[in-house]
DNA sequence: GGAAAAGAGTTATAGAATAACGTCTCTTTC
DNA sequence: GAAAGAGACGTTATTCTATAACTCTTTTCC
């Protein structure tokens, strides 16, 4: 008989309905694009639509590969680039560092850096915001003096559902 | 009058007779390799002499540029990427994601990963081992089902004295 | 409608990392 | 001491990631 998966276990790593989740990012894209002023055109939608495939990170080339082949002609680098950019100022998606991949925001909006646990199996990346780990780090900064302006938090491991089939 | 640098301020970001860092650093890894049976080539210790240089993190191709002038002829990548692959596996140095750069390990021998607060004006890594961050992240990772087996905190900000100068 | 600005196309290049294969030099073993 | 094997390093080529600089088009706003 197979293990359950841990109920705490987040949405990202359990089976799930995911095109809610594409839908919800693209909606609520639209929405604080509106609110803001900002035009979230037809190919930075794309883009958001695609780092929203999965919960998985997606790498700029990745990205580049499909639009190429959506298109027909080559689509260049800088094209993916400067859309994924204005994701990532606008807070709608996040910057993996460690994988130089992007992943959709679980909260935008609200400005904030998320905190990402990421699985070493599936790689799927969980978003985070404990408070308790960015005071952890704003409170330690302090302690030697240095103030804290920007935080990249990235943990592998093996999330819930990776461990019941390991 | 100069308002004086934290007392707070590790070593890293104050003025400090950096050749010591250096030589302990060297000191260090010699005996470290010496007792596991791990040879520390020429090559390795120039690369890790090379990543002492500061406690700014360094590139690889920084590092490339400076044995390429010293050897007359080019050094490829491979060279390196090898000895930083080395200096990484027995806790030498450290890689900081965020930057593609590379930093000399502050307590090498015991394994562990450090957690980093980078200036983003003077660029000096300062190395942190508080295990209230890393338990923080390992409780909240649990909360959701998550084994942590790897952290890479990276923490941009101003360090104490670049504040003063500020 | 026309000027200005924002977005996107295009070409080229910079920067980071690895694959694959060859060579050299040790050490170990017989 | 020679053969075998392993580890380190050299070399060439390539892949992946990202940006610079310039052009053209579309949108916005007066």
């Amino acid at each position: 008989m197979l293990k359950p998966i841990s109920a705490k276990a987040p949405l990202a790593c359990r089976p799930h309905d995911h095109s809610h989740c594409v839908s919800n990012a693209l909606a609520e894209a639209e929405a604080i694009c509106s609110r803001h002023g900002l035009r979230l055109t037809a190919l930075r939608k794309r883009v958001l639509e695609l780092v929203w495939q999965s919960h998985k990170p997606l790498g700029a080339y990745d990205i580049l590969g499909v639009l190429t082949e959506e298109d027909g002609r080559r689509a260049a680098p800088p094209t993916v680039y400067r859309a994924l950019d204005f994701l990532l100022d606008n807070g709608l998606v996040h910057r993996i560092a460690s994988l130089n991949a992007f992943v959709g925001c679980n909260h935008p909006g609200e400005s904030h850096q998320g905190q990402f646990l990421i699985c070493r199996n599936c790689q799927t990346a969980i978003e985070l915001e404990q408070s308790s780990i960015s005071q952890a780090i704003v409170d330690s900064a302090k302690s030697v003096g240095f103030v804290v302006e920007g935080q990249t938090v990235e943990v592998v491991g093996l999330c819930a559902s990776c461990q019941v089939a390991a």
